[in-house]
DNA sequence: CTATGTGAACAGCTTCACAGCG
DNA sequence: CGCTGTGAAGCTGTTCACATAG
């Protein structure tokens, strides 16, 4: 059984991964697939590949490997990805515009289904994309997380009023943010919060190759 | 000493916040911190703080803390955020925009030197941003990696060419990439690879919020 | 008495290796 | 044979606890 088994963090991670590549091969009306190609393809071994799957049961047949469109199902499944996920934006500065028109989320059973922000030149405003939206006042939350039962926020707005912002959509109801303000959040409530700092990222890489090349 | 010291990779990315807090603390006119205020400033534990500052020597006195300029000065040279850095972009659609208007890289010694795309309705466009950028064509990547002296990329093109193009990058030089696209990287050379997959992150979200409230 | 620096204990994730099924 | 599933071993990073310095 699967239920209250212990899963490593990197191991959903790799999940997410595992199913993108299974919809590749799935395209590619392969039938079946060994945890040997399926971890070749991503860089990632074969004993791992097995023991992630092996979290949530048992799916594929000694001697010839997992079944693509069985795992691919048991996968999206796992993750969710089978029934659509509301989310909402608040933030519609540069990088929150380029999260409205970025087509990855869709594809991966994810709706935007609000943007809002509290800049009045901006309210109003019907933003580009695959579904246009018309930005709302950030005081409107409460009401689009009711309706929409929206679970997940992604967070795009100056680090100055990140923290409180972010607070705002716990208390609305959200409970899980995405942030992209280069600031740790300290909630109360029972939240998950997946930080992206761009340029931690970028002082990694440069720091990865000037060692390396010191 | 700090020279071939095994310096664990969470680590770097940890000097990377605390050198935002101690920037935050030195504006703020404060002279000293000790491990605990810092680390509490940003979810980490003490011990934590004060191992990984051990990685590369003796930064503090016992009984009054870390000096903030002085750490501050030591870690940014670690991280060579003291010395400007140099990055291109390769894919200007609706992410690749977003970055060229991000100001945080600047904020952090990065500078982007250029623009680079290969569709022909981009080439020649001038682009907003902190620094006025004209698009180029991505054949142009080596003599721009030369001429600047760049070791490290962003990639935000379409994930059907990133795998082709993070080669080009590499094959002119490029040494780090920050990669968009949701692909793996295969790539022959000595470089760091860094993928920041938007989907991947929600869908993780997304798990841990059902799998919380489940 | 306060706070650092660090070896030692601990925990979590990954790899190994092999039993067992097809 | 080939490949899965999985306990056991190994490794890497974190926490603990204390000697030491101010």
């Amino acid at each position: 059984m699967a239920a209250a088994e212990q899963v490593p963090i990197p191991a959903i991670r790799r999940l997410s991964l595992y199913l993108r590549q299974l919809e590749a091969f799935q395209g590619a009306g392969r039938q079946t697939v060994s945890s040997r190609d399926l971890g070749h393809s991503l860089g990632v071994s074969d004993a791992q590949v097995r023991k992630d799957f092996g979290y949530f049961g048992q799916f594929g047949r000694p001697g010839v490997g997992y079944r693509v469109p069985e795992l691919t199902e048991r996968v999206r499944g796992i993750l969710g990805t089978d029934k659509k996920t509301s989310v909402v934006l608040v933030g519609v500065g540069n990088l929150g515009r380029a999260l409205i028109a970025y087509r990855g989320f869709a594809k991966r059973g994810f709706e935007l289904v609000a943007a809002l922000d509290d800049d009045p030149g901006k309210i109003g405003v019907r933003t580009p994309g695959p579904k246009p939206l018309v930005v709302r006042p950030v005081a409107d939350i409460a009401s689009v997380v009711r309706s929409h039962a929206v679970r997940v926020g992604l967070l795009a707005v100056p680090a100055p009023v990140a923290q409180q912002v972010a607070q705002l959509m716990v208390d609305s109801g959200i409970r899980g943010i995405l942030n992209f303000a280069p600031v740790m959040l300290r909630l109360n409530g029972d939240v998950s919060v997946s930080s992206v700092d761009l340029a931690v990222h970028l002082e990694q890489l440069a720091f990865q190759v000037s060692a390396c090349g010191a």
